[in-house]
DNA sequence: GTCTATAGGTGGATAGAC
DNA sequence: GTCTATCCACCTATAGAC
């Protein structure tokens, strides 16, 4: 069947998802495709690249879309400064809509933010999109805040993309934990809460005051 | 010898933060340790008794530290808005401060990381700690920010859990891919960063304008 | 308490018939 | 292209001498 190859590619996704990548046997994924013990290694010759062909047929895209969104703010803004939040949305827009519509949705996702927080993978797939797109974030983010320090401004954004990359993996978590209140399957709004948060993260006060990190309780003593 | 069951536990804790917990095998701590090859099972039984035993020695007292800082706010508030950047810094400085000052630090810091981002792990050992720890939060952050509505508030906590566990977890790698930019071995400053975006996250306006979610390239389209 | 040896099971990968 | 059967490396856990 032409189909083999597909199904152990969507086995793979959601067992990948569920449990991890290292946590899962080829066995497993065989009996979940259905297909014959022989068939992974015929057809993508090693657990490894069968990896591969997982990310990069699923996450792929996710770059390229966000490095278009990137260029296009670039473009529209000219000489002014471009909007924290649009660079935000650049970022996780086309993350956050993986799987968009189908069934496995959530499952792509948090294997998504899995991969995002596994560098051994990260390199191993996407280094030349990501580096890419990274350096175009750094860019427009220090024209977008030219009063903060590139130290600053470099935390913040990988706070900003921690919390991406929380919301991503821990879909299912967020939900259960929160009783419901926060609907993780509700792509657009997730997408909006994420936006707004990350751009007031990165929006803070250039000059900190550094008494406010600093416990009630502990200035009595 | 007596420090046997610590050399055990020394060497499980940098082997399990470098790779997973899954990705080491007890023959690996066996040899890092340099005990005999049946101590681990003569000491603790099973490796997950040992992982239980790694974790509440290591960790237990974060979220006795947190609880004890929660509750000084809570104590002198009184009836006034406790700070967004008190409670913040109350679940952050514990956390990143595991470990302070020893060589193993880091690595400690980024097993915590790796412990609050791998459920199946943290319920088995601290659910009962950081369920009450995250209700105490909870309350204060509904009395430190009563214009928020249940559902933005409670997102916005996530997101605010997910940067500091990012940072937590992938200090090696901000290290590195900011080339030093970001000091990740200065836990103060980190704690000052985390705190900071994150009350700043908190604190976003209430009333979203859902336009500013949009890129700048497709405005024109 | 410490050691050696090994049982019992599971992993990825392959050979060779059809 | 698909299947069965199997190899070999590695894992946890235990048995039993010292």
């Amino acid at each position: 069947m032409a189909d083999t190859k597909q199904q152990i590619i969507d086995a793979a996704t959601c067992l990948f998802a569920e449990h991890g990548i290292g946590a899962v046997p080829l066995r497993r994924i065989i009996a979940e495709a259905q297909v014959n013990a022989a068939a992974i290694h015929y057809h993508f010759g090693s657990k490894e690249e069968l990896v591969k062909a997982v990310f990069t047929g699923r996450f792929g895209p996710v770059n390229e879309e966000r490095a278009a969104l990137l260029d296009a703010i670039d473009q529209s803004s000219g000489s002014a400064r471009p909007a924290v939040e649009d660079i935000c949305y650049a970022l996780v827009a086309p993350a956050l809509r993986i799987g968009r519509g189908t069934e496995q949705g959530r499952l792509l996702r948090s294997l998504a933010g899995r991969l995002m927080t596994e560098p051994q993978y990260m390199e191993l797939v996407f280094s030349d999109l990501f580096v890419e797109v990274d350096r175009r974030v750094d860019a427009l983010m220090a024209r977008a805040l030219p009063e903060l320090s590139d130290e600053v401004r470099t935390w913040r954004k990988f706070m900003a993309m921690g919390s991406m990359v929380f919301v991503l993996r821990e879909q299912e978590w967020i939900s259960k934990v929160s009783r419901g209140l926060c609907d993780t399957a509700d792509v657009e709004t997730s997408i909006r809460r994420l936006v707004q948060f990350m751009a007031a993260g990165m929006n803070a006060a250039a000059v900190e005051a550094a008494e406010t990190a600093v416990p009630a309780g502990s200035r009595n003593g």
